[in-house]
RNA sequence: GGUCGAUUAGCUCAGUUGGUUAGAGCGCUCGCCUCACAUGCGAGAGGUCCGGGGUUCGAGUCCCUGAUCGACCACCA
């Protein structure tokens, strides 16, 4: 059996097939009538046209090692995969597809678009499901849910129609942020802002013909004129009046009359309005209400009127002067200013560097535009989701985003639902198309006529933003409106984890969204992510090229290499950096780890063989210091790993299990064990150390299964199996702290031994003595325990040290190598005529000297009366001791030197 | 313009409520193909804890301030 393992570990045999095995096996399902208490993890879906990135790898790892976590400890934990019909993404991708045959969408129109989205859908979509598998994720796959199917799209259409019954949904004519690429409208959320170098351009509006005003300057031609300052000159066609602050003394006067909007030959007149601060530039604005939403709320006060000039496409339109018509708003944003400048109205250009919002989804800059949208009402959705953060109902990790939540909510405004898009859910709103009736409709079935007027009535031609369905997740893949099983066992979820970039597209939605319609929060905790980075801290993206392709990863190094990297590469919630130059670097050290695990087991079976497995209580007689000793850290090992899982500290998590099982059990246990296990030591002791391989190894692996599922469970299924364990370690018991294992005086003995042997190792090294040649040690233990201790670790002690001949005694000043150990324990090396005294002369005084300053530091601060009146006692005292240790080991390293001198 | 992060070894990161001589991995130097593992074993070098003030017996840790990088929010045209 053990000669059938190679010994290197090859993730590619094993992961694909335990995969599969386990989900064969049912352990990914989760059981709704278990009646155990469940843990529910609600994934964010990810697009359905994606493909797995690196920020997939790390939210989902991290995701399943807690579902997997949770499952072992006994909770009935789902994980329900799923994906986003991703509205405005898919059509612009399949519009792109359909660009290459030389279509649009309106050339096929709108059923045979959306049927050919679904074609594109149901061929691709399915791609980041199996990635997710390469890289296992424990996902309840039956249960799998798409945002836009049957069950979650009834989900959708409740929901609009129950706002709606509350008057939470209204339509409205507003300024919403507008695409004129993919001419729809977005939410604010949609509209990121840039910070972008731009100009700020100065323009003089005349007055009126017959409108005189004094104080103002004049034209050339002698009339008097306004300086309005913009960003963007060609909203100036569509101005329909210029705003001053009503106690600016400047302008009063000018209040009520009219000036000549240039280019326009229109009259517009002079308004006040609080909105102006009359510090800023000229202290008048411009006011184009239909392409601003602060100039619309002003023309809205003041009651001017709003002149839409330009198409959905940002072109200029009809409205606008004839010679401007027909220009991109950028072509005419330059035509516009040369003819203000042509005709002597340009007062001067700035530089200006201001927020310019761009599209979420194409990059193109969003153009304000005046239309009419559904909105929901977010004030009174957004005060009981702030409530139930500050009542501790929902929770943050790391804390600080729960304060950018919290300004978020305090400043909501209400959300623009509604997309000028074919792919996605209908919005279900009905108009009369009897113009005397024109009834609005709003159902949860179509209706066929009006139930008003009885005319016909036709569909509003929108659909609903992706994140209208987004937001209903956590309840609607549970089968809402429904009351199912599912929803009862499984509702509230109980983790998010996510990216910080969807905090308000739809983490805060979601708590709002659970508490509107569940009445409960979602979920209890939210542990966000940080982004992960190329080495340079660049965003990994296509354009760049520096992405990591995670499949790439799991096909070098394997799944849990990449899991492992990700889980330990970034402290709770920062960004990590991954160099994508040299996967080498950045995934080697996991690839080597679950190799060390491979290797540990591969030891395990040629030394445990196929003998059954005996519990370490029935050999506890015999069991020594090596095994009190690793049970002990392995107890506290198990105890820290879970804490730091509790508290979203992964990085901690796989840190710690790492450093126990590399360096706790394989470096010293193992070692240590060995010649009992060969059988060196007796019947009695090879038995103990049996017994303890077993149980530590079958630990370590259920402590590491989360993070690394696939070599862990392939090591533990080559372990000898306990009574009545489980088919598979996934399904197996979450290991749990042994009080009666942990035992301090084990591990302080431990301590001084590893000091000997780290002691001896490095003497040898410094006097370059090879491995093969004998020489005799001798140790003076300090005291008879560590005395004790040397001798029972005798025969292990030789061989970590290679030393052959142990003998303990006094060393009365004969030349050689010495050492003298924190615990007081004098080791010396019988090297005469090996080694250069001068260079041992030198080491001797150096670390004399070293301790000295030590000493005198610590002196020093025992002598500072405050020092001793203020601090802790036990701080003091372990002041005292360590200055009573320095002392000790100088006088200890000045009695070498001495026996030295005059030697040659 | 606000708010919040980050800055510790050449690189990527730890460092819990202030308290032994600030740690790990990778890289580097040296020695090892030692019967689980060379994806390994052993030893070692390497740090003004971003700068400047302050509080304290004591500061990587707390306060103030500056710098650099980053994120989020924002209607100053």
């Amino acid at each position: 059996m053990a000669e059938a393992l190679p010994p290197t570990y090859d993730p590619k045999q094993n992961e694909a097939s335990l995969y599969q095995w386990w989900e064969e096996q049912g352990f990914f399902h989760a059981d709704e009538s278990s009646g155990k208490r469940a843990y529910v993890i609600p994934i964010p879906p990810p697009n359905v046209t994606a493909r797995l990135h690196m920020g997939h790898g790390l939210n989902n790892t991290i995701q399943d090692a807690l579902v997997r976590w949770r499952r072992m400890q006994g909770w009935e934990a789902l994980w329900i995969p799923g994906s986003d019909h991703a509205g405005i993404a898919t059509q612009n991708v399949v519009e792109r597809l359909i660009a290459q045959e030389g279509k649009s969408r309106d050339d096929l129109g709108r059923e045979a678009f959306v049927a050919r989205v679904w074609e594109f859908v149901h061929k691709t979509g399915g791609e980041i499901f199996d990635q997710l598998r390469a890289i296992g994720c424990s996902l309840d796959w039956p249960r799998a849910r798409f945002t836009l199917d049957e069950g979650l799209s009834r989900a959708v259409r409740e929901v609009f129609v129950r706002l709606y019954e509350k008057d939470l949904v209204y339509r409205g004519h507003r300024i919403i942020n507008w695409c004129p690429r993919c001419l729809t409208a977005l939410s604010d959320e949609e509209a990121e802002t840039q910070e972008t170098h731009g100009r700020l351009w100065h323009l003089r509006y005349p007055l009126a013909e017959g409108v005189e005003a004094d104080g103002l300057p004049r034209l050339a031609d002698g009339r008097a004129y306004m300086v309005v300052a913009t960003t963007r000159p060609e909203t100036m066609l569509g101005d329909t009046c210029v705003a001053v602050h009503p106690d600016d003394e400047r302008y009063t006067s000018l209040v009520g009359k009219e000036l000549e909007l240039p280019l326009t030959g229109r009259r517009i007149p002079v308004v006040a309005d609080t909105y102006v601060d009359p510090a800023f530039g000229s202290g008048a604005v411009k006011i184009t209400p239909a392409h601003d939403p602060n100039d619309f709320e002003v023309a809205q006060r003041v009651g001017a009127p709003a002149l839409d000039v330009m198409t959905p496409e940002a072109v200029m339109n009809d409205a606008a002067p004839e010679r401007f018509r027909g220009m991109d708003r950028f072509e005419a944003r330059r035509a516009v200013v040369a003819a203000f400048d042509e005709l002597g109205l340009l007062e001067k250009t700035e530089d200006h560097t201001h927020a310019v919002p761009h599209c979420y989804r194409c990059d193109t800059v969003v153009e304000p535009r005046l239309s009419d949208q559904w909105f929901v009402r977010m004030a009174p959705l957004g005060a009981p989701a702030l409530q139930a953060w500050r009542d501790g109902q929902v929770r943050f990790h790391p804390e600080r985003f729960g304060r950018i939540y919290e300004h978020w909510l305090e400043n909501i405004r209400d959300w623009c639902i509604s997309r000028q898009l074919w792919w996605g859910h209908r919005i279900p709103v009905w108009y009369c198309r009897n113009a005397e009736c024109r009834e609005t409709v709003v159902a949860r079935e179509d209706p066929a006529a009006c139930p008003k007027c009885g005319g016909a009535v036709e569909q509003d031609p929108d659909v609903l933003d992706t994140w209208f369905s987004s937001w209903l997740w956590p309840f609607s893949t549970l089968g809402w409106p429904d009351q199912t099983p599912d929803l009862d066992a499984f509702y509230p979820n109980s983790t998010l984890v996510s990216g910080q970039d969807i905090l308000f597209f739809w983490i805060a939605r979601m708590i709002m969204g659970g508490l509107e319609f569940m009445g409960r929060v979602p979920f209890q905790d939210v542990y966000l992510t940080g982004m992960v980075r190329d080495h340079l801290g660049r965003k990994m993206s296509k354009s760049l090229g520096n992405g990591i392709d995670p499949l790439v990863v799991v096909q070098h190094f394997g799944a849990d290499a990449l899991r492992y990297t990700v889980i330990t590469g970034a402290g709770q919630g920062q960004d990590q950096y991954l160099n994508y130059q040299d996967l080498e670097l950045a995934f080697g050290p996991g690839r080597n780890f679950a190799n060390k695990l491979w290797n540990a087991g591969r030891f395990a079976l040629m030394t445990l063989g196929d003998a059954p497995r005996v519990p370490v209580e029935s050999v506890a007689g015999s069991l020594e210091l090596a095994d009190r000793w690793i049970l002990s850290r392995l107890s506290r090992a198990t105890a820290d790993v879970t804490t730091s899982l509790e508290r979203f500290r992964f990085q901690d998590a796989g840190q710690r299990a790492y450093d126990f099982v590399w360096g706790d059990l394989a470096d010293w246990y193992l070692e240590m064990a060995k010649p009992r296990l060969y059988g060196d030591m007796g019947d009695a002791s090879r038995d103990a150390a049996r017994a303890v391989l077993a149980e530590v190894l079958d630990r370590s692996m259920r402590l590491l299964h989360p993070i690394m599922p696939f070599i862990t469970e392939t090591v533990w299924q080559r372990l000898p199996r306990a009574e009545g364990d489980a088919p598979s370690l996934m399904v197996s018991r979450w290991p749990e702290p042994v009080a009666a294992w942990e035992d301090a005086s084990a591990e302080a003995a431990f301590a001084e031994l590893q000091d000997v042997v780290v002691e001896v190792r490095r003497m040898r090294q410094e006097y370059g003595i090879q491995p093969g040649v004998r020489v005799p040690l001798r140790a003076v233990p300090a005291s008879a325990e560590v005395q004790a201790m040397l001798d029972a670790s005798r025969r292990a002690l030789g061989d970590l040290a290679r030393v052959d001949e142990l003998s303990f005694g006094a060393a009365n000043g004969e030349v050689g190598a010495s050492a003298v150990l924190r615990s007081g324990t004098e080791l010396f090396l019988p090297l005469a005529g090996v080694i250069d005294l001068d260079r041992e002369r030198k080491r001797l005084r150096d670390e004399a000297t070293k301790l000295e300053g030590l000493a005198v530091g610590t002196e020093k601060k025992l002598s500072n009366e405050s020092f001793v009146a203020k601090a802790p006692a036990e701080v003091v005292e372990r002041e005292r001791e360590k200055l009573a240790g320095y002392r000790e080991q100088v006088e200890k390293l000045r009695g070498k030197l001495a026996a030295l001198e005059g030697v040659q």
